[in-house]
DNA sequence: GATTGATAGATTGTCAGACAATTGGAGCAT
DNA sequence: ATGCTCCAATTGTCTGACAATCTATCAATC
């Protein structure tokens, strides 16, 4: 669980709350690290030798310990024993596997939503989701990218549960070295595009199980670009 | 992710593999307290000391610092900042929602126990399962909990899914806390009994969609049992 | 008496430095 | 090539320290 975030989301009191950025450096840390382990500025398979991030983030080893400590709980890093750490790499059929709980997740996601949904929070879904199909038929990566994670904010926000969020969110973050930037499945942007629709209408409609098929459908649709890519690097085998 | 369990699900070799009960004194840490977590030896909301737990255990803080990192990010314990770690404590909505979550993925172990199940997984799953349903007809609550333990363990085995695994056990050890052990719905051991046998029925057909949906159902019953103590206990407040 | 403010104590956050244990590999011998 | 020994690189773990921050106690004020 993402260290103490305490939002009650009692739908009241519309925030007096002070959002304290971050108290500790522990924190920055392992957001930085997140972020880096993510975004590709580690490569998987790569070692992440103690002292060298020390020297690189500028803070003792201890914290960086701890930092790592927690990134392996969380499925980004390896710990090796008396080896240290590693990026995880995932092989495919892993990439596969969690492909496959985020489709079910992501489906109860949209359970959720149609559950617990304000009227806020589907206009702001509907403006988000309106927006991402804009991107992609502009097919502008940047704007993509942008859009896909208001998306998922406004998805998550309208979902009104922590945990889903928190698994979804992981479970994304592991699969992001498997996200392909360049191969293209032909037709899938207009594919995607109809499924966002569809999930958004069931959403909007209430119809739960249409909104959990939806969902689930659009994420494993998603993964056939994937299955592509894999194949077109030579099946990302486990040796480098 | 578990730190470092490396076995290659080949199906072939059943186990040349050393298993290496642990190197680091850190995992033997972290598993203690993981266990006595989820064996209520802390209660929830009670905070936790470092250097209390550090004599209780005869380590250094920087380990124990590094194991309950570990902990806050399997979602265990929280970590407040500046006040030092707390054992979490589950409101009725979040264990709703890790329910929920836990049916759902629960299902998908289930679908991948038809398409990857060996003749020899089956097997040891039958023969779990029935031990189980002897236990709860027995009513015997020390069996129950051994048997269920290895039911568990066969089904997993039998799924071949290190993340599905993974994610399974990390629900089930949060929700923990909130295992009834005293009050009983009329009537759930002998519905328990036969949905188990369904879930067992179904993965032997080899139908797919009917393993998910009987596993889904397994789950969500059983959770009634806890709306049920919930209520009894006074709906477990926040404040205590 | 209740609220506010201030002081002290407890605990965490972070660092530095040290040393033993283990691993992986280089180099050597067979 | 194969196997062995030894060494360097890193990790695993500890001790001790000190600043930052929170909690609670107690005094001061209205």
């Amino acid at each position: 669980m993402p260290t103490s975030s305490r939002e009650q989301h009692t739908g009241i009191q519309p925030s007096l709350i002070i959002e304290r950025v971050t108290s500790t450096l522990r924190e920055q840390v392992v957001a930085r690290l997140r972020a880096a382990l993510t975004e590709g500025v580690f490569r998987p398979g790569e070692r992440m030798v103690e002292r060298d991030i020390c020297e690189r983030l500028n803070v003792s080893r201890p914290l960086i310990r701890e930092a790592l400590r927690q990134l392996d709980a969380e499925g980004l890093v390896e710990l090796v024993p008396h080896r240290g750490p590693v990026v995880r790499r995932l092989t495919t059929e892993e990439a596969t596997e969690l492909y496959d709980l985020m489709a079910v997740v992501e489906g109860e996601c949209a359970r959720y939503c149609v559950r617990r949904a304000t009227a806020d929070d589907l206009a702001l879904l509907r403006k988000r989701t309106l927006a991402l199909v804009e991107a992609l038929r502009a097919r502008d990566r940047g704007r993509i990218v942008k859009s896909k994670k208001l998306y998922y904010d406004a998805l998550f926000a309208a979902c009104h549960s922590a945990s889903i969020e928190f698994y979804l969110r992981q479970i994304s973050a592991r699969l992001s070295q498997f996200w392909s930037s360049s191969v293209q499945v032909p037709g899938r942007i207009e594919e995607g595009t109809a499924e966002l629709l569809a999930i958004l209408d069931a959403i909007e409609r209430r119809d739960e199980n249409a909104a959990s098929e939806a969902a689930q459908i659009f994420i494993r649709h998603a993964r056939r670009q994937q299955d592509l890519r894999a194949i077109a690097e030579g099946s990302h085998r486990d040796a480098v």
